[in-house]
DNA sequence: TGGCTATTTGGCTATATTGCCAAATAGATG
DNA sequence: CATCTATTTGGCAATATAGCCAAATAGCCA
């Protein structure tokens, strides 16, 4: 890895990071469905509305959604639409290892020494 | 978020998670073309071995990766390829955050404020 | 202006992550 | 068995993250 690739891939992951953490993915894929306000997201999330302000910033400032104000409420919108097929894909990854869980207890099973 | 739908993003982020570091990241998508030992992708990475190791067992917690020894050397592969997606994605997030940040620089230099 | 609601920011503690070194383990080979 | 190489694990210090409360800010409306 020489410095531009370094470069490159901390900012890769500084996106993918931004979506690591329950709350946010859970806000992420509730975007998706059209803009909430935070009052709304904080209901939802069900933690201090300072927590969520503070998760969405973060979101923010990874470029996956951005603010628009109506009055004194603050709608967020998602902005790139492809973080949907990330689901998908985290998803089918959750199934594979599932199915590996599956198969480890099976083998156990069948050797008696669970 | 009930209770179910918590754990079900506690699952996923933990995958997003595995990947939301620069090294590992690199490492995942270096695997898309084929397995590494760990020696090789310490050698690509540029960081202790221990480290490596460490990092190579965080994705394989996360079920991103599997291992496979063949004498004292242990290759990782890929386990699951949607992640090539993934990055697609990523990249134009970036793209549209640069685009934004030339949006702003362009309209800072109209408004002569740089 | 003053009060009201929605949101953000500051500050703090608890917890998690990172990366290195040193030591342990696994397997090959003499 | 001794030794060598490849990898993993334990332990530690530095740093980053999370979530709450309190306080500040932003925009309404009387």
């Amino acid at each position: 890895m020489n410095e531009q690739e370094k470069n490159q891939y901390n900012a890769r992951a500084r996106v993918i990071k931004a979506m690591g953490h329950p709350s946010r993915l859970f806000m992420v894929d509730q975007l998706q469905k059209g803009p909430l306000c935070v009052c709304e997201l904080t209901e939802m999330v069900g933690a201090d509305t300072s927590t969520v302000s503070k998760h969405l910033s973060i979101l923010k400032n990874a470029g996956l959604v951005y603010d628009q104000r109506e009055g004194n409420t603050v709608y967020y919108h998602l902005r790139v639409p492809c973080v949907l097929d990330f689901l998908n894909c985290v998803d089918s990854v959750l199934e594979v290892n599932m199915d590996e869980q599956i198969r480890i207890v099976r083998s156990c099973q069948a050797k008696n020494i669970l």
